[in-house]
DNA sequence: TATGAATGAGTCTTCATTCAT
DNA sequence: CATGAATGAAGACTCATTCAT
């Protein structure tokens, strides 16, 4: 692997565990077997390397949200959609972590967020379109897309503070919540 | 107001603009118009300063959430507890940015968080009969007691990113929402 | 002494043995006998240090050259005003080599020098009155101010590096040189 | 133009400006169109490359300063001298700026000022000779010298700041004085 | 109670120099 | 000759905490 992923890495790891700021680079260079003056080679300074991680689980999560949705009903799509949201942050424990406490203001900034959402132009597309298909709600697009979010990141949250073993069967009871909470609703 | 008072809201200002590490004493003193050691006085240092806020806005919390519930259905009082929640934090800018941004870990370790739980002891009591009464889905509590704080902190913070403008009619939806992903529903 | 002074002081000696950044604040808090800390609560950061050492002597200075000029001829105002700087050089070689090698751009910037020009401004009337009176050459008096000011360092530079001892003689010899350079001459 | 030169002309061009400790390699090199490595092919190192530039100008100087001189008396030829002096200076800014801030103590050792010493063997000759001729002062030889050099730099220093616009008649008022202060004086 | 001068360990960052290619 | 990735010592500066008053 090279110097450069092995950096990112390092502080990935040690910044979930510990937090930014007790985090020093001198930790990091040693962790990651480079001298601290090759990390500035590759970074401009210690948030910067915080900001790539950022962008890189970022992209990362545009991608896997909407892989392998199945053929078949809105309902199906919408669940595997939230299964994948829901494996990959339990499948990376330190990519999830590093959202939620890491991945916040004021660490990272709103110019950088909002580069992000780009990322999610197909998962809106989705959710959009369910809207006008009347599969989902007639509700505001971002309030469904939060909480179709918010109701993984529960399950996730629970499942990784080791609160719910999350078997099949809660597995199950949380995709049925999400989906209740969004499906179409006659008036 | 009192000098400990006063230390205290002026961290909490200070800290859920710029994060704790770039909050220094020095700062707070002079905010909070008292001297450096003053605040040595009522602190032991400057974390169990963030974890008193924590605490202070935990037990405000518990309190809050069940307040003035109306006589009626169950579905009422959940809507209103629901309700309760939403409007604490829309209301309270600072205790929500902190929660969401502060009061995490590794700033708030695992032994603080645990002591917090008990405030919420009522809360946890009011589900779990909803669940035995057959108001709620028959799915683990503590699931339904992360969706229903998942669904309220999701409308909160597009509330308070202005991404939603939240008007009586969006609340309505949020609520509706809230409700139907955790309502009773027969096999 | 208290410590800002002892501090200044330190620095103005090592500053003028090394240059500036041959000279880390860890040093100068040593020979001062403070912490390095204690440093920084007196200044804003090292260049500030200089800055004050620079302004200092500067105002010295407007003084020094003033102080004591006989009554009598012009001519006898003029050589004891460049005996004056002479002497404060030659007494005072540590501020001579920090004007000289540190009180120069880029380390002092155009702002702090224009501001310790007011500090000369009485030297300035007594050249422009020599003007008026016929006792010095018609030229411009910028020129005439810096010819002098230069005669002077150039005598303290000789003195100053040992390349003449700067004799009862030789001293003469300079005050008639600089003298002859700037007295009156008819056309 | 080949690499060494650019490395130089570069340097001198950056470090005026800048000052020698902000002026990284990096930069030379970059601005310089070469490697890092390329610079410590040909110079052992950074002060290595301010020590050649200084031995530059100072050779330059000695040719420079008894160049062109009229046939006709000793006090044409010091007016010619002089004004060779100024010119070269006035026409090159970075020498002059280099010599003034850059090739100073602690920078520029004893030894190196030493070795550029013997450039100015002609000059002190000729001066030398003016003074067994009684065409000047019969004083210290260095303190003819100095001055002269010190009514040339004066003069440079108020054009380059702009503080005179050394208009044709103000350098000839600054070639008088400068002849007036050396020249013979019948006891 | 209250003060704020003093401390110094610890942080990020820079940059001259080396060396394998 | 030329490159530029890699090094790590060294520097400026910060800031939580102490303590004499």
């Amino acid at each position: 692997m090279d110097k450069k992923q092995r950096i990112i890495l390092t502080m990935l790891e040690l910044v979930v565990e510990q937090g930014v700021n007790a985090t020093p680079m001198s930790q990091v260079a040693k962790d990651a077997n480079v001298a601290v003056g090759t990390i500035y080679h590759y970074f401009e300074n210690k948030n910067q390397i915080i900001e790539e991680i950022y962008s890189m689980i970022s992209k990362d999560f545009g991608v896997v949200l909407m892989a392998n949705l199945p053929e078949g009903s809105f309902k199906e799509k919408y669940q595997a959609m939230w299964l994948n949201l829901y494996n990959y942050f339990v499948g990376n424990p330190l990519a999830f972590k590093f959202m939620e406490f890491v991945g916040v203001p004021p660490i990272i900034n709103q110019e950088i967020r909002q580069r992000a959402v780009k990322h999610f132009a197909n998962v809106r597309d989705f959710m959009l379109a369910g809207i006008l298909n009347k599969d989902l709600r007639n509700v505001d697009l971002r309030l469904l897309m939060q909480i179709s979010f918010g109701t993984a990141v529960s399950a996730v949250r629970l499942k990784s503070k080791n609160e719910l073993p999350m078997t099949e069967k809660q597995l199950q009871d949380a995709v049925d919540i999400a989906w209740d909470s969004v499906k179409y609703k006659p008036v």
